[in-house]
DNA sequence: AGCTCATGGCGAG
DNA sequence: TCGCCCTGAGCTG
């Protein structure tokens, strides 16, 4: 259940595990197996992650593309294979390491324009280095969509997840439901800055801190959460629980089908 | 054992 | 806006 910081912390340990070796490739499950045979046995030329996309390059100009979705996830191990236990839909595996892949909403084989297609639907993704926002706040601008709505959309920007939206307009003290076209240039720069560096932090850690120092006090006093999603945070996943930096009740309400919280006061304007 | 919910996204109305 | 796809964990009984 990743946003871009996992799929791209992901990329990097299939990375140190598969690159420029010769890989072998099969689909317990069945269901990736035509994919999984036109690709095994080649040489893994390159593995990159463009927001929440996942794609291992293979010589011969072919690409296995994975999107988690909600329920995907990778295992990986070293020495010999396990058994396959339950639905495995991907198998990678060298002489030194192995990686399975379950419950992924995408896993296709793709030529290289086929990559380039799926690349061209996906806004700019704050992880990539030199990723440009311009297109994304230019969308943005032009918008009557809440901002809350519009980080979620991937096509406007890529990567940022339920917890980075909700996290990022809380630092900034932006309501979720303004109106694109009423966020300042400034406010979008600031944003920008902050999710690249929220993201590339909980790329190397795996998981989603954006508290900052002075309000960690107020994080050590509160009850320990009950959730499991992994990080220090303000308001996600914290409805009714008193907000960390003015105490007012964090809200949450539904948002195009997703869960949106925010702080109400920090975040009035 | 069965329900609900989850860091996501798509397509049909 | 709704329903659907994918899987697993954490409840409730």
């Amino acid at each position: 259940m990743p946003e871009g910081n996992v799929v791209h912390h992901l990329a990097r340990r299939l990375r140190r595990a598969f690159a420029r070796t010769v890989v072998r490739v099969d689909s317990p499950q069945g269901r990736f197996a035509d994919g999984a045979a036109l690709v095994d046995g080649r040489l893994v030329r390159k593995i990159e992650a463009h927001g929440k996309h996942l794609f291992v390059g293979f010589e011969g100009g072919r690409w296995i593309h994975v999107h988690l979705g909600l329920f995907g996830k990778w295992a990986f191990g070293e020495g010999p294979r396990p058994e396959p236990v339950g639905l495995v839909r991907l198998r990678l595996w060298n002489d030194d390491s192995w990686a399975e892949l379950r419950g992924p909403t995408v896993c296709e084989v793709l030529d290289d324009a086929g990559m380039r297609a799926a690349l061209s639907r996906i806004g700019p993704d704050p992880i990539r280095p030199r990723a440009d926002p311009a297109p994304a706040w230019e969308r943005v601008r032009r918008s009557a969509t809440p901002i809350g709505a519009l980080l979620l959309d991937q096509t406007v920007v890529s990567g940022v997840g339920n917890i980075y939206r909700a996290e990022v307009l809380f630092r900034h003290n932006v309501s979720p439901y303004r109106p694109g076209r009423d966020m300042r240039p400034d406010e979008l720069d600031a944003i920008w800055a902050d999710l690249v560096m929220l993201m590339r932090a909980g790329t190397r850690r795996a998981r989603i801190d954006t508290v900052r120092d002075e309000h960690l006090p107020h994080v050590m006093g509160r009850a320990p959460r009950e959730d499991r999603h992994g990080g220090e945070v303000y308001v996600y996943r914290r409805a009714g629980q008193p907000c960390l930096v003015c105490g007012t009740q964090v809200q949450m309400a539904d948002l195009n089908g997703r869960n949106l919280y925010w702080c109400p006061a920090c975040q009035s304007a």
